[in-house]
DNA sequence: TATTTTTTCAAACAAGCGTTTTAATGATTG
DNA sequence: CAATCATTAAAACGCTTGTTTGAAAAAATA
């Protein structure tokens, strides 16, 4: 009788796939300083050198591990923003749904990933509070264009509104965006056990509301151009 | 002719005073990880022992500075909130006047220390996004009651509002807050130049008017208890 | 199967880290 | 002045960091 070679429950990833995923976990938890090439290379079962084989050095890794995990959540929202136009008939999308398209790809991602729930929010959060140089010139690359494209859309939305005040608020909207998913997992200690981190759709929703409201009256209540 | 002795035009502050502010420095800049004991002694123009034998250790020396900068944040607070109560003869007040207590203070401080002005921004946000344990702990001991205080103020201000949602959205306003003075360095950035870094005092003013209106609004449109 | 090419592995490297030690200096007190 | 204390200073300690090396193993190619 010959037996088919027993195929290991587990069908190994890659190693450059471990790398990544383990490099994205610690990322989320520790941030870039926290995370050490010993710690990727344990977490992913693999070799101290790998990481170096495959990816040249620690930065190269992390930068390759954002530019992943980023990229899907940046067309996700464009798409969004398409739909929304489209839907209206190519009137201009209103701003919760903006905002909408913002925030909600992200908690879409939260979801995908089912283990380690809010680790992608940290690590999205924590790509922009890093202090180290090079992540803020990724945060740039990747971020600048969309940052654009937002506020040309609520410039759309609110045409009697100042451009000035759309830099301001949108900005506040963001930071609070980031704010929130940053905080995320302190959810539970803040309020004293009442609110869980599992209600990620929750968080996500709440936010979403939250910083409309906010832009709202922020742009209403203040001096039209 | 005796002459006086040449008195040095900036009489030298004390070694510990000259660590503290370095490690202040230092840490809003690179956080935790990135903040090293020589770091310190060169910005202190001190020597590298001299933090260890003041403080004992990079932990303690952290701890003291965050103490001092923190708590008159946090008195002033309180302050606030007893004014407002004052002025409107022991009724409760309103959202806009709790949200003001619980941001003004970190305007006034940032004002105050004219020198590297918005670091005190980045060093408050810091305290929330550092992943080192130790720092998580210190957050606790130092927020958790205000924390309580600010939601049993709230909960005055709107008596209709179930308690769980008071506890959302007042995680979202300090989310909201921490953010946005993490985010503010990149304003000029993020708004291309439209907006600078140096008007903190309309930051805050906006801050304040932005997650006041999130969370009435959130706390309105939600289910009453 | 023989021969490249790619990937893994253990070991070592120099550099930077927090901390400690020991001696020298300065200030304070009797 | 002498003696005690607090502070500064330079050097070294053990440890961890990112990266490199050279040989072994595996995979791919011919």
């Amino acid at each position: 009788m010959i037996s088919s070679p027993p195929k290991p429950a587990k069908p190994k990833l890659s190693t450059r796939r471990r790398l990544i995923d383990a490099t994205a976990r610690l990322f989320a938890e520790h941030g870039y300083n926290g995370l050490t090439m010993r710690s990727v290379a344990q977490e992913a079962d693999a070799n101290l050198a790998a990481a170096n084989y495959h990816f040249g050095s620690k930065d190269a890794l992390v930068l390759e591990m954002l530019r992943e995990r980023i990229q899907p959540i940046n067309k996700r929202r464009i798409a969004l923003l398409e739909e929304a136009r489209l839907r209206n008939g190519n009137v201009a999308p209103s701003a919760h749904e903006i905002f909408h398209s913002l925030i909600f790809p992200i908690g879409e991602e939260i979801a995908r990933s089912s283990k380690s729930r809010w680790s992608l929010a940290q690590l999205v959060a924590r790509t922009f509070t890093e202090p180290v140089c090079f992540i803020e010139r990724m945060h740039q690359k990747f971020f600048s264009q969309i940052a654009k494209l937002y506020h040309r859309e609520l410039s759309l939305a609110f045409p009697n509104a100042p451009s000035k005040e759309i830099h301001w608020h949108l900005h506040l909207a963001v930071s609070s965006m980031l704010g929130a998913l940053a905080q995320h997992r302190r959810l539970r200690d803040f309020t004293e056990g009442v609110c869980s981190e599992e209600e990620v759709g929750e968080m996500i929703n709440r936010l979403i509301g939250f910083v409309t409201h906010g832009f709202i009256n922020g742009i209403n209540s203040s001096p039209t151009e």
